[in-house]
This record gives structure tokens, C-alpha cells and sequence, in this order.
DNA sequence: CCTTTTTATCGTAAATCGACGATAGACGAT
DNA sequence: ATCGTCTATCGTCGATTTACGATAAAAAGG
């Protein structure tokens, strides 16, 4: 029993938010990352986009360190592992039905 | 640009749930998947449980097939896809900081 | 010291989520 | 046709989330 599922959801929920992702891929993709960059990236108010990058912070998945008066931001990507370990875990059985089959379709 | 942080924000959110994940991880394990043992096995009320299948098969991770009175549920993990390869692409560049050096640590 | 710049926090309002019981619908069996 | 079983939906309630403006806190620079 690798990861607890608490641990994915919260991974999970850090990343359930369109505004969230754009500024991962931000951070993925800018030299300087400090966070006024991330606040006219993101186009949301100041105070909505500390609060997304709290969240991050707070599931582990960026770091941010002091430089002066600002913040730089970094991804720390082995912080998904779990979610990460879990999804992969999902694909391992190939493809077998799980019922009899002749069955009618839902979806 | 491959999926949209819309799309891939939806299949996060239907992930961010403990209870969503014990019942992924049921699907993976049991050979019969109707609905009945799943409601058993995460010890929630029955509609709770319907509810969350709904979010699974609306995000397109879990199949629902009609076998009489019951429900077959099944993993989709292909739907995972947009999800597995944005994180992916986080782990991308290996470790290089993007402030100049010489900051104090936050957290 | 005072000002400027940058980030975090507070208070608040609207929206969404999670859970439940109650009810309705679908199907096989009697 | 009716009954029993299984699943989905409805209505509701409390908790959480998201967003904003306003305000406070920290640090560099004049």
C-alpha cells in the first residue's frame, strides 16, 4: 500500500484548478518567476493569485524562496510521485471485462 | 499545446476525493464491480456513492455498462492521458534555479 | 526615517462540493 | 401484473472554494 488516498486527493485537488496549471506551466517555462510575473500572467487579482500559489506551496508541489521583496517560485516536481505512482498503477491491467460478457451500453 | 488546462483541471477534480480513488483502486481489484459491492466497500450512503460514480464516469475514468438490474463499473485509464502527460512535462528540466543564486528558504 | 515595491492576510460574498434521506425508475423474477 | 432489488435523481444542509478589495507586513533605496 504505496500512497494513502488522502495524500493523492490533496495532490489531486492542488491541481483541480485551470488557474493552478497555468501557472505551473508558467513556472515550467520563465526564467524569473517571481510572483508579480505570475499575477499579469494569470490575469486574476493579486490577493486571488497568492492564494493559488499558497495552495501549491501547501500541497508541496512549488517552493518558493525570499529574493528581496520578492518571491521566486520553482517547481519541485517529484512532489507528484504519489499521484503520479497511483495513475500509472491504474493502467497496469490491460484490458479484462469485468462482468459476463453480453451486456447492453451506458456511459 | 496539447490538452487544455480545462480539461486536464476536470480530470484532476474528479481525482480529488478519497473516497473517488477507494473506489478506482475497488475497480482495479475485484473482478465483479457492480455497484451494490462498491457501496459496501466504501461505507458511505448509497446515493453518495451513486453521486461520486457520476463524477468518475462524467470525467470519462470509469465505464458504467447496464447488466440487468445492476450497474458493471469499469477503469478507462486511457482517459487519464491528458493528466499523466502534463505531469509529465513538469518533470521535464531536470533541476536548473531560476533566480539568481543566493536566496534565504521559505516553504 | 520615509517611501516604494512586493507579497501575504483579512473579511466578505457567490458558487460549488459532499453528504444524507427520500423518492423515482428500471429490470428480473414470481 | 406485482414484488423485490438495484441504481439514479431530487431537495436540502453545512462546509469548502474562489474571487475580490482593503489592509498589513517585509525589505530595498532614497
Amino acid at each position: 500500500m504505496p500512497y494513502s488516498d488522502n495524500e493523492i486527493a490533496e495532490l489531486a485537488k492542488a491541481l483541480a484548478h485551470p488557474a493552478r496549471l497555468r501557472i505551473l506551466r508558467l513556472l515550467l517555462s520563465t526564467p524569473g518567476c517571481m510572483g508579480g510575473d505570475i499575477v499579469d500572467a494569470v490575469g486574476l487579482a493579486q490577493s486571488t493569485v497568492s492564494e493559488h500559489l499558497r495552495i501549491l506551496r501547501a500541497a508541496g508541489i512549488i517552493t518558493g524562496e525570499i529574493d528581496g521583496p520578492r518571491v521566486c517560485y520553482a517547481l519541485n516536481p517529484s512532489s507528484l510521485i504519489p499521484l503520479t505512482t497511483f495513475v500509472a498503477t491504474l493502467k497496469s491491467p490491460p484490458g479484462d471485462a469485468c462482468c459476463v460478457p453480453g451486456q447492453k451500453e451506458t456511459t
